[in-house]
RNA sequence: GGAGCGAUGGUAGAGUGGUUGAAUACACCAGUCUUGAAAACUGGAAGGCUCGCAAGGGCCUCGCGAGUUCGAAUCUCGCUCGCUCCGCCA
């Protein structure tokens, strides 16, 4: 959520944060309709306030003068007739100024954050930027296999019984794969939680709306999560929900920042839009797993710590040999909450693309503002954090990265070494 | 799933209709004393919204929501969460 507040202050240098808000929802491509109705619903919404608070305290006066007459034995009935009237006048003045602030409160839901100045202007994933890359791809001397067919060949990914079973973008992993799948994901845990100083966190698969809301998903993607029917209950898209929630409504102490997580969950998501897109395969699927590293950081660290969990998730595929890029998005690819994003690419020979397999976002103080997460420094006043998260890594893309990049002319695929000793000393899967 | 109990400030814990945003204790912060510390003493301390250039006002918050009343932490109803016992269960 974006900070009200700040939008109403008038200019102290030549431009005041509203026109940069309003030039940043531009460049997201996003029109400013929401946002000049926001503006004229709050200049309302305060107008209401101040009416309804001064009648309400006239009338809480006067209920004082009563209980003050009746402790003397005075006659009370005038001043009690009295106040009954402005009762009424409260009521409809504070219902009022209610449906105001949730009417302000509603269109704020729906604005995007603030686009951080480092980040390029663009209104595709054309105009990202590399910053980086490492390794070259990955050549063979032979036609490289797509991880499917290498997969089904191995017989260690079931593509058909899944879809029987549950449907499509389902999948069974079996023997070598499903062992893998569990060694990455233990491999993922012990790097961050031993060398990169992070707590390890299993949160629940399932939150409630508020959490949804707290992060950003919500109103927005309501489409794009899985409901349980009959409930307030929501399969997670990321651990990033339940876990950032897990301050929510919460004042942290200064001291104790930045408080850093790497969280292992399963992450379901519909891919409502998705149709037709990515069918093939694992890079699409409506359950997958993911360590994700999320930090709680003071605002004057934000970006520097930025860096450094971006850094953490290219760690891993550093180890894992696998070639990535590493892109800084632009404005019209960046998703909504965030206020600087960088994607970590990594090489598939296959198709020969490089693809997404981490996200890495500082989302400054748009998710702590609607999740309500503060921090406060001995008598100074609690202040929001600010939240960045990161996929270190999607573990379903990393086994499809193994596979196709550790390939063999035969089908068979060798094991990273970081990895052999997660597979019970295996050096190659046939 | 059945039965019962409960929810007050950082914690403990008063408070059953009228200066109670809230006693008291502990913890916390600052000061006095001390070479320093402890003890003792003194003082401070919740959050949000809103008006105001400011000083300083006002409103709201005792799990959440609605109601009764001139007035609600205190009464009524609904919800949520927690605890205990029984049953069931990986």
């Amino acid at each position: 959520m974006i900070d009200i507040k700040l939008l109403e202050k008038k200019a102290e240098t030549e431009t005041s944060y509203f026109d940069e808000y309003k030039k940043s929802l531009q460049n997201r491509g996003a029109t400013t309709e929401a946002l000049d109705q926001l503006m004229e619903m709050n200049a309302q919404r305060k107008k209401a306030i101040t009416e309804a608070e001064q009648v309400k305290a006239q009338q809480n006066k006067l209920s004082q003068t009563v209980g003050q007459l009746k402790r003397e034995g005075k006659d009370t009935s005038e001043i009690m007739r009295e106040s009954t009237a402005l009762g009424e006048r409260v009521r409809e003045l504070e219902l009022k100024a209610r449906d105001l602030d949730e009417k302000v409160f509603a269109i704020s839901l729906t604005l995007p954050n603030k686009c951080h100045s480092s980040v390029p202007v663009g209104t595709s994933a054309s105009e990202n930027k590399e910053i980086k890359k490492m390794g070259t791809p990955t050549k063979f001397s032979f036609k490289a296999k797509e991880h499917w067919e290498l997969g089904e060949k191995l017989g260690i990914i079931d593509f058909e019984r899944a879809g029987k079973v549950t449907g499509t973008r389902f999948t069974f992993l079996k023997g070598k794969a499903a062992q893998l799948e569990r060694g990455l994901i233990q491999f993922f845990m012990d790097l961050h939680s031993q060398e990169h100083g992070y707590q390890e966190m299993i949160p629940p698969y399932i939150v409630n709306s508020a959490s949804y809301q707290g992060t950003g998903q919500f109103p927005k993607f309501v489409d794009d999560v899985f409901h349980l029917q009959g409930t307030d209950y929501h399969l997670i898209s990321t651990a990033e929900v339940p876990v950032t929630n897990y301050y929510r409504e919460e004042i942290l102490k200064e001291e104790d920042l930045p408080l850093q997580f790497c969280a292992y969950s399963p992450c379901f998501r519909s891919e409502a839009g998705a149709s037709g897109r990515d069918t093939k395969g694992l890079i699409r699927q409506h359950q997958f797993h993911k360590v994700e590293l999320l930090m709680f950081t003071h605002p004057s660290q934000s970006y520097e710590l930025h860096e450094k969990l971006t850094s953490h998730a290219e760690r891993v595929l550093e180890l894992l040999e696998l070639p990535y890029k590493r892109m800084l998005l632009c404005t019209g690819d960046m998703g909504f909450g965030a206020a600087k994003c960088y994607d970590l690419e990594v090489w598939l020979p296959g198709p020969g693309e490089y693809r997404e397999i981490s996200s890495c976002s500082n989302f400054e103080d748009f998710q702590a503002r609607r999740a309500n997460i503060r921090f406060k420094s001995g008598t100074n006043k609690p202040q929001f954090v600010h939240t960045l998260n990161g996929s270190g890594l999607a573990v379903g893309r990393t086994l499809i990265a193994i596979l196709e990049n550790y390939q063999r002319e035969d089908g068979s695929v060798a094991i990273p070494k970081v990895l052999q000793k997660y597979m019970g000393g295996a050096s190659e899967i046939r």
